[in-house]
DNA sequence: CACTTGACCTGTCCGC
DNA sequence: TGCGGACAGGTCAAGT
């Protein structure tokens, strides 16, 4: 699910949430994958500690402790990570979400919280948590909650030590941060140009040519380029390249001030939708009109391994 | 080595 | 209404 704007929401929003607060306890909720630690370095490197700092490279959420170890969060698919506040006052909640939808309190809920999402996005509803999905909940001082929710169970957190974490295996292969001010064009270029032989659509995914490109943003900056998924990097050019290079740049960009893209699971740090999607061109638009070709509509195929939203008019399938 | 496919999970949706 | 199969935003291991 959670691609680079959905994960740096997240991480915007814990970063002002939980920097400062103390880890008390935590629960893990019969998914011992999702939070795979032995208990003796849960106990010694994850209760009491302090969150100092919340970072982010490429879909993996940081957490810095004041143990030196990091928490390390991989959302993969499906996963959430929401923050609730002292469940033993038993506020109400209510407020819009980045969308401007209205946030109401649940019916009758006894602790109308924050959590918000499952489901279609027109039944949202808040609940109170843990539910069913909820895999490890982390218990601050102050009677504030994180909890970690998974579907799935694709998604793990783990504690590394602070020092180990740019060793990971997957911190050691994955590409450059596209959105960093120092990644040039050319950079891009020469990073696909790897991949010669592949189509664009399975080298845009590949996190070791460039960081935090998922399904969505593939295929939104793939239509604003105009360049058809299937079209192999050797056959691409420079100035295409460049058009590509700025708009996934651009579309990224505004999905992380539309804080995200909500198709059914994912929610930001305080358990609110994303409206990115609203503003999305062909991503879950099949059958409909294409923005640039009112007579041309939305084709979804199958383009490395994944559903694949094109324009057939102006993204011509190469010869 | 470059590239593709299947597996990991659970839930939902669609066609018969 | 029930049932089987395909599919869902990500990544890895194993295959060609």
């Amino acid at each position: 699910m959670p691609e680079l704007p959905e994960v740096e929401t997240i991480r915007r929003g814990l970063g002002r949430i939980i920097v400062g607060r103390t880890i008390g306890g935590t629960e893990n909720y019969s998914s011992p994958k999702s939070f795979p630690n032995a208990a003796a370095d849960i106990e010694h490197f994850l209760l009491g500690a302090t969150v100092t700092d919340v970072r982010r490279r490429a879909k993996v959420l940081l957490i810095d402790l004041s143990s030196e170890y990091t928490l390390v969060v991989h959302l993969k698919m499906t996963g959430q990570i929401v923050w609730i506040a002292d469940t033993s006052r038993k506020a109400s909640f209510r407020g819009r979400g980045a969308d401007g939808e209205l946030i109401s309190p649940s019916r009758g809920g006894v602790e109308p919280l924050l959590r918000y999402g499952g489901g279609h996005p027109s039944d949202s509803f808040i609940h109170a948590l843990p539910d069913n999905t909820t895999r490890q909940r982390l218990d601050f001082t102050d009677g504030s909650h994180l909890y970690f929710n998974d579907l799935r169970k694709f998604g793990w957190m783990k504690l590394y030590p602070s020092i180990e974490v740019p060793n990971i295996n997957f911190m050691q292969r994955v590409g450059p941060e596209p959105l960093e001010d120092t990644f040039t064009a050319e950079q891009f270029r020469e990073r696909f140009l790897r991949r010669k032989k592949t189509n664009i659509k399975a080298a845009l995914l590949d996190q070791t040519v460039i960081a935090g490109v998922g399904n969505i943003y593939a295929d939104e900056s793939l239509w604003m380029s105009k360049i058809h998924p299937q079209t192999l990097v050797g056959d691409i050019s420079d100035s295409k390249f460049d058009t590509l290079y700025s708009n996934v740049r651009a579309v990224m960009n505004l999905s992380i001030e539309k804080g995200g893209s909500t198709d059914k699971n994912y929610v930001d740090a305080e358990g609110k939708k994303g409206s990115y999607l609203q503003f999305a061109n062909v991503f879950r638009r099949e059958g409909q009109t294409c923005p640039r070709h009112p007579d041309a509509l939305i084709e979804k195929i199958r383009v490395a391994g994944r559903g694949t939203h094109v324009c057939p008019v102006c993204q011509p399938m190469p010869q």
